[in-house]
DNA sequence: GTATTAGTTCGGTTTTTCCCGAACTAATAC
DNA sequence: GTATTAGTTCGGGAAAAACCGAACTAATAC
């Protein structure tokens, strides 16, 4: 029964690890260790119990884990009387994640914006008719960031108040 | 004068690069052959080019236009009468982008899923007071990816017309 | 058919990433 | 203070990623 459970979980944090490896740049054991905080919950995680069971050495977890601190996505808390730490997903992470949505899509938008500019210049200098840049791509493509950037932050809102 | 221009297109493309290395997984000349054809254009760019203004060699050049092209996000065609392949970002990369945003909220999706069907099963199960876990984070996550996966469907249809 | 050039394949090297172990520091329990 | 254990630092080694060059194939221009 306990070992169900635990072997189930085991497979949700390689299967989250790798989704955070794939899509978030994670290296293999930072992926693991987060995503066995995100498994663990709020209780966090001490660790030395990461060390156990991630099966990897001390020196590893706590480079990531200070990776992980220093990019705001971990936190820890103590209790009085103990000295471990416990690591935890930083509280308002859902709130992060739009956030880094947010700052991708702005960087995007920038240089769109650049490359849209360059191509207007290069345009106005170019003599050989029907070999102008096209801009609709570059157009379309704001457009369309400046609306899920809006979607997005209004769901900012309505979900801080859920 | 066209020196210039040049100058900025060359930042441009390195900016670019990078943006794609960070954010789109790719290695750092598959990046700039990326930006190169972005900020070229439909008119598309040649092979021989590509490793002249690149500075890299035609293996690595020809290997990373076959997976930008197995990943979907570039193409080439051909003119009448000369043998080069000009290649360029795929037609409807919009879309494409977009469908990419949908697959990966969707695994988001699946993922936290059954990690609540997890944490609902270990809470069934533990007998110990106030040691649950707490479902809210995985909810209002799944919440959160419906509402913006439901925004860019929208915008789907919206920026298709336009 | 032949020459030429576009593009591919593959083995190998360089570079970078990732992780570890051992020695170390820091904190607290006693 | 001293012992113990939590956590850090740093040098190095293994593994993976990225790129290259040389030999090759394929296509077309003539």
């Amino acid at each position: 029964m306990q070992n169900e459970l635990t072997e189930r979980k085991n497979k949700l944090v390689e299967r989250l690890g790798i989704f955070c490896e794939n899509e978030d740049n994670m290296a293999p054991l930072e992926a693991r260790i987060f995503a066995t905080l995100i498994i663990t919950g709020k209780g966090g995680i001490t660790f030395e119990k990461l060390v156990k069971d991630l099966n990897a050495s001390k020196s590893t977890i706590c480079t990531h884990l200070n990776t992980l601190q220093a990019s705001g996505r971990v936190s820890y808390f103590t209790k009085p009387g103990d000295r471990k730490r416990y690591f935890n997903v930083t509280p308002n992470r859902l709130l992060q994640v739009m956030n880094e949505m947010l700052d991708k899509w702005n960087k995007q938008y920038d240089i769109h914006s650049e490359i849209i500019e360059y191509k207007k210049e290069a345009n106005s200098q170019n003599t050989i008719v029907g070999d102008e840049f096209e801009l609709q791509f570059h157009e379309k493509y704001l457009l369309f960031l400046e609306e899920v950037s809006n979607a997005v932050k209004k769901l900012k809102k309505n979900i801080a108040e859920l």
